[in-house]
DNA sequence: TTTTTAATTTAGAATAGTTCTAATCCATTG
DNA sequence: CAATGGATTAGAACTATTCTAAATTAAAAA
């Protein structure tokens, strides 16, 4: 009886189908991967070394295909906190990060425990798309 | 009598004496492009594109080195906002930022006004290096 | 069920930003 | 001035990502 919620195929393929995407095996499979019910930040790469290491029959091209459009269907949310690659948060709530420097590793903040006051008004003809708080860590 | 402070070149050349880094006509060059007192967020190329345009005498591979040069020293502070670029901040203080996701740009904020309030606790064995803020606009 | 169609997948090339290498250059010191 | 160690450089290498164009496949049509 664990707490993990597993998605069952039906709920992962009608999300894939709400989406506006085919159900492929390859959609399905990295689907499966991400939407495991734990909360993950996988940068593609890493998504690709599991679907090798699970069997899932898919190219590293269609892993960066899909994860794009899982954002764009606002399945996955996409992070920027270091440089030169992406991390896939399949957490999409409001919630920020701490960012291990030594170890490229994202973990999220609890929610609420930082809070943003007085947000400034944007600049004409700007609004704003989001707020993105990193607290940077470093090993002691 | 512009408000511009325009640094005098022994200011320059004593700041890059003390970071430890030899007085070149490279380093030089790009000092004097990037601390005339303007506060700036400049890319590797940007700044490569005006020493090219303003004859300093220097190669892509120079600029990154001195960048990354000037960082270590803590005459500039690298800011990570977009996906596989990093911009290198001319101030150094405590401040955020707006990204202007439509522009690659970085713009600052007023200091104060946003506040991080109650930083958690950060996991045990690693420490706080720093706190970034950005606030994604894009074009209404 | 077969056929058709358009979406999807794929290998590999291309691209962008950055770092590395190793040869040359030059600022500083004696 | 000569010696020397750091600095500069062109170009190769590297990493993450996107692009291209051909092959495959899911879904719709017949
Ligand atoms: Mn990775
Ligand atoms: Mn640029
Ligand atoms: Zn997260
Ligand atoms: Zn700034």
């Amino acid at each position: 009886m664990g707490i993990e919620t597993v998605i069952s195929d039906e709920v992962l393929e009608q999300r894939i189908r709400v989406a506006g995407l085919k159900p492929t095996r390859q959609r399905l499979g990295l689907g499966r991967l991400l939407f495991n019910g734990i909360s993950r930040h996988v940068t593609a790469d890493e998504l690709f070394g599991e679907a090798v290491n699970t069997g899932v029959p898919v190219s590293l091209a269609t892993v960066y295909n899909t994860l794009r459009q899982f954002v764009d269907a606002g399945l996955l949310r996409e992070v920027l906190a270091g440089p030169g690659r992406s991390y896939f948060d399949t957490d999409i709530s409001h919630h920020h990060h701490f960012y291990h420097v030594d170890e490229n590793r994202l973990e999220d903040l609890p929610i609420g425990v930082v809070s943003v006051e007085s947000l400034p008004q944007p600049p004409t003809g700007s609004e704003i798309e989001r707020v993105d708080v990193v607290i940077r860590l470093r090993r002691q």
